[in-house]
DNA sequence: AACGGGTTTGAAAAGCTTTTCAGGGTCATT
DNA sequence: AATGACCCTGAAAAGCTTTTCAAACCCGTT
């Protein structure tokens, strides 16, 4: 069995007072007592028992993320800045993968809520109405990451995407390209559909290259997903020169069409990605693509809800992290 | 303040033994009470507080995972395995990313210990001494994955790694290569470093190749070392026509050297990678590589501890999984 | 020597649930 | 009508820690 504080107490001849003391204010017990206490602690090794502290400080150093998909680099990363950060804090981060499954997300909060978890980050996702109940009605502390839903007030954490996906299109614009297609999120499903649509519009009307707006297709999440929908963008508009994917995934899914099909990137086609992860830079072409700072977002955003958890507010509600262009091998200027 | 088992009972006027029984042994109270503390339940969202619980029946429903990297897709593949099985049997799992440092993952199974984890599913570092006393000590159950160290008897879910780099090699030389070189893992830090060097040995001998089992060089664990590998194995062993990499991020790496160096991939260098992760399929030429069935090796890993967590002991100490060459387009017959 | 102040200590309560035990009630049987 | 058997219910204990409160002690002061 495991010791408890009154094996320890008996051994060190002290009441358990007198040990629960030396673990939380040495400073009030006499040295020689501490140092017996201190003693049989370690002979012992006794750790106090989170359940019953857990009872006292009514929290479990303990939160909860919610992605859609561990598999995606994207989110790995986001994870790694977030477990990095609370081990920096001393506190445990319970993975929760949702697959994008509503009941799923659900039983997640309901189960999170009743370990007593301090709070939850909830990345990606779109936040329906029911689950956004559950977590008000929950009152566990939340923060939503790459996942900003206006309509909500919940703090977030992300970067602008809207703004990063114009600069993307920019790119291709500025290399000459005058046909330019996207393959987008599908904007209902998914956070991040809307505002990256928005940007590759608005860069084309800045543009005056309005008739390039209906050469989107969409994509669910995943390589094989993208091939097809690139396939459709080609029968749709052979005529485009690049193309701007929403995530570097959808990028690889269009190379490898191209390539299946006899277009070779950058030479016959550009095509510029979304967030960097780590695979951007392996590929083949290099991956020209829009930086995330992803770590950084997943540390944020514990600090954020930590925030949160302390104060009950946050300081700033939406914050927004510096994206940038990578230029690389996969775009080109155009040759006419 | 959320409401307690105390604030049910009175709402529906009975004592709090009698709620607690609605919720555990629901046919030993009369129907008309069941239905009013239902009813009270519901109304309260009362959600029984898992630190009062876990004081009584000394579980947490939780366990730890620790890995050396989530970002590494192999290890994703097995968390999500993990992940699922867990919550199949309405099991937490918190994440311990150890990025290789002893002095962190001694810190993580302590924390586990403290937090009354039910387990511990160990991937792929090595084992050592220190770890293994205190993990002896904590009394907690723990599984081994991708990780045989067969000088402790821990249970343990793994491939034949050496029979499967053994295979990979095989196909190389069946396709005509005589000067095979290899990226291999270091040996002494990584688990799986010794076996695929074994492997590599045993099909040069098979097939009278011996004077190439010094073409072996070794890198960390990501790309960029797999490309200043590939950069000093070309230079010991300049004539090799194949190289077997220990890993898929290698095998990239080596190609990504390789196509920089104008040596094009398979036509003039055929190189087989290992674990097929996602990635192999998306890569540029597809990967020739051996599947390690990684969702299941997480899957069978949770059902493994939870046997330990049960019986107290497991009926197959060392489980091996089968695995797979799978061929596709980074491997070529040699052209004389 | 007695008193007061401060320090140190132990007993007990609180936090929430499950479970044991005993008491109260109901019904049937004699 | 009394007894017994059985069902249902509530009080209380247990699980482990922290914290409050009061008692005990030490030292110095008058």
């Amino acid at each position: 069995m495991k010791p408890t504080i009154r094996d320890v107490a008996k051994l060190a001849g002290v009441s358990i007072s007198t040990v629960s003391r030396v673990m939380n204010a040495p400073e009030t017990v006499v040295p020689e007592k501490r140092q017996r206490v201190q003693e049989a602690i370690e002979r012992l090794r006794y750790k106090p028992n989170a359940f019953a502290r857990g009872l006292i400080y009514k929290k479990s150093d303990t939160f909860g993320v919610m992605i859609p998909d561990i598999e995606n680099p994207y989110y790995a990363g986001l994870l790694r800045g977030i477990q990095d950060a609370a081990a920096e804090m001393n506190h445990s981060v319970i993975i929760c993968n949702t697959d994008r499954d509503r009941s799923r997300m659900l039983a997640y909060v309901r189960n999170l809520f009743e370990k007593q978890a301090d709070g939850i980050i909830f990345a990606s996702d779109s936040l329906h109405r029911e689950l956004y109940d559950e977590l008000k009605r929950s009152r566990l502390p939340f923060v939503l990451v790459s996942t900003d839903a206006p309509e909500y007030d919940a703090p977030s954490v992300d970067i602008d995407n809207e703004q990063a996906a114009c600069e993307a299109v920019r790119h291709l614009i500025e290399l000459g390209h005058r046909e330019i297609g996207m393959i987008g999120f599908p904007v209902g499903n998914t956070i991040s559909g809307a505002p990256r649509l928005a940007g590759f519009r608005r860069a084309l009307a800045e543009a005056g290259l309005d008739h390039c707006a209906s050469h989107v297709e969409f994509a669910a999440h995943r390589f094989e997903d993208a091939c097809e929908a690139a396939g459709r963008l080609f029968v749709r508009a052979p005529q485009i020169t690049a193309v701007f994917a929403a995530s570097d995934e959808f990028a690889m899914g269009v190379i490898a069409y191209a390539r299946d099909h006899g277009r070779s990137v950058p030479d016959q086609l550009s095509v510029v990605g979304f967030d960097d992860i780590r695979m951007a830079r392996m590929f083949i072409p290099r991956l020209t693509t829009v930086e995330q700072p992803v770590y950084q977002i997943g540390v944020r955003a514990v600090h954020k809800l930590h925030e949160l958890m302390v104060n009950g507010e946050v300081s700033v509600l939406h914050e927004r992290l510096p994206h940038r262009l990578i230029v690389r091998e996969s775009t080109a200027g155009l040759r006419v």
